[in-house]
RNA sequence: CGGGGCGUAGCGCAGUCUGGUAGCGCAUCUGCUUUGGGAGCAGGGGGUCAGAGGUUCAAAUCCUCUCGCCCCGACCA
């Protein structure tokens, strides 16, 4: 890709708030469209749509099978629960011509047994595993720290029904690792946690941690306090939603019982940010090659050099599918400054003079070094 | 929801206390010179001072209300 081809949407000036957020803005990640409702500019979104890729993967990988639910529910829905006076304020409402309420999803536990529900299930079709990643809305009290904590956010949720808690139990061991294993895909050191179950009711449970300058709390980990922000948590719910919803089978003792299910919620928006602000230093970042939008930032510093503009359009052609080729008609010092911000964790700099004696510049993980051309495969092919 | 702060050019801000011609930096446009970490000089364009009402000869500035946004806390799959 060449950057007069990409809306690279950079500020230079941004003020809003927090570190992190800014950086984003800088960057051209994301924009704000409202309090805590943000736009994904191109740059942001290829790399929204790379984790989205992991996560959905990971999820396949431990058994779960994509679905997409609405974003809009009808009411009635989230009242059969006891959700929809729980979850108050938090939900936004919406209304149709008809004046039928409907809520856009915080969450989507409602709509995924109804799905199971109308199948009309039957004890062999089990274990069932649904996952379905999709914009998600609460109406935050306080939105925080951009995509951190936004009102909209993209979030990845799984659902699990098997016969009996046992089953269901061994199932959320099995996803517990599964999620160490997704998370390890995007270099993030997680601590995982047992958790409170809370307003999504439930028998057991565990969140999946970073150690965040942006945490929303402090936890004691290994003797000492850390910020921590949550990435993923997972619960296991018993027949907290199937009983009240009425999604039951017939066992062999020619029993009605309800399923047991348990839930699995990894934030993929919030991902963005995490792993921005895990992989930023003295405001370069450096992001892991499976989750950075383009791997290799190229830079010909010699625009009169004949030399480097045929190294520079040699390399570009052979890497052309992981590379941005910045092509505007700028300053040096300016593509140098932009190549900080764009997150790729390899770094390409042709100059002239050293291309006299064959060389050029490489940065990997905000070191730099300057190689021989040829040996330029090696190093891509290493990382 | 409690406490604090903010809203002035595309962006970042000063001006508000003490009412009196709308400012600065960046960006943008024109021209020339430049080109190894956000180039220099010269010239130009761009404003419903968040909105509504009020006080006044006169309001970005004072008063009232409304809206929006940020931070701390509480809350939080």
């Amino acid at each position: 890709m060449k950057s007069s081809n990409f809306f690279l949407a950079l500020r230079r000036d941004v003020n809003e708030g927090s570190m992190l957020t800014n950086l984003m803005i800088k960057g051209g990640t994301i924009q704000k469209l409202a309090s805590g409702i943000y736009s994904w500019l191109p740059l942001g979104y290829a790399m929204l749509s790379k984790i989205e890729k992991i996560v959905s993967d990971s999820f396949e990988e431990m058994g779960f099978n994509r679905m997409c639910i609405p974003t809009l529910h009808p009411s009635a829905l989230w009242k059969k629960s006891g959700r929809y006076e729980a979850y108050g304020q938090e939900t936004l409402r919406v209304y149709d011509r008809k004046n039928n309420e409907f809520i856009y999803g915080p969450s989507a536990e409602e709509p995924c047994v109804e799905m199971v529900k109308q199948a009309n299930i039957k004890s062999s079709d089990l274990p069932i595993n649904l996952f379905n990643i999709q914009w998600k809305f609460r109406d935050e009290l306080r939105p925080r720290f951009g995509v951190i904590r936004g009102r909209e956010f993209l979030m990845c949720d799984g659902y699990s029904f098997h016969e009996t808690i046992d089953q269901s139990s061994d199932f959320y061991d099995q996803v517990l690792l599964g999620y160490k294993k997704m998370f390890q895909k995007m270099n993030l050191d997680v601590i995982v946690q047992e958790a409170q179950t809370g307003e999504i009711g439930g028998v057991k449970s565990h969140e999946f941690i970073i150690n965040s300058e942006t945490g929303e709390e402090e936890i004691e980990h290994n003797g000492t306090r850390i910020k921590a922000l949550e990435l993923g948590h997972i619960f296991l719910l018993g027949d907290h939603y199937s009983k009240p919803m009425g999604l039951s089978i017939t066992n062999r003792d020619n029993k009605n019982i309800p399923l047991i299910m348990g839930c699995y919620g990894v934030g993929i928006s919030r991902l963005v940010a995490a792993l921005i602000e895990q992989n930023h230093q003295d405001g370069v970042i450096s992001l892991p090659k499976q989750v950075a939008p383009f791997q290799i930032m190229l830079i010909n510093a010699g625009d009169s050099c004949d030399l480097c503009i045929k190294t520079t359009n040699k390399i570009y052609n052979k890497y052309l599918d992981i590379t941005l080729l910045d092509d505007r008609q700028i300053s040096i010092g300016e593509k140098l400054a932009t190549s900080d911000l764009i997150g790729s964790p390899i770094r390409i700099v042709v100059w002239p003079k050293e291309l006299n004696s064959g060389q050029i510049e490489i940065r990997v993980n905000n070191k730099k070094q300057f190689i021989d051309v040829d040996n330029l495969d090696n190093i891509i092919k290493a990382l």
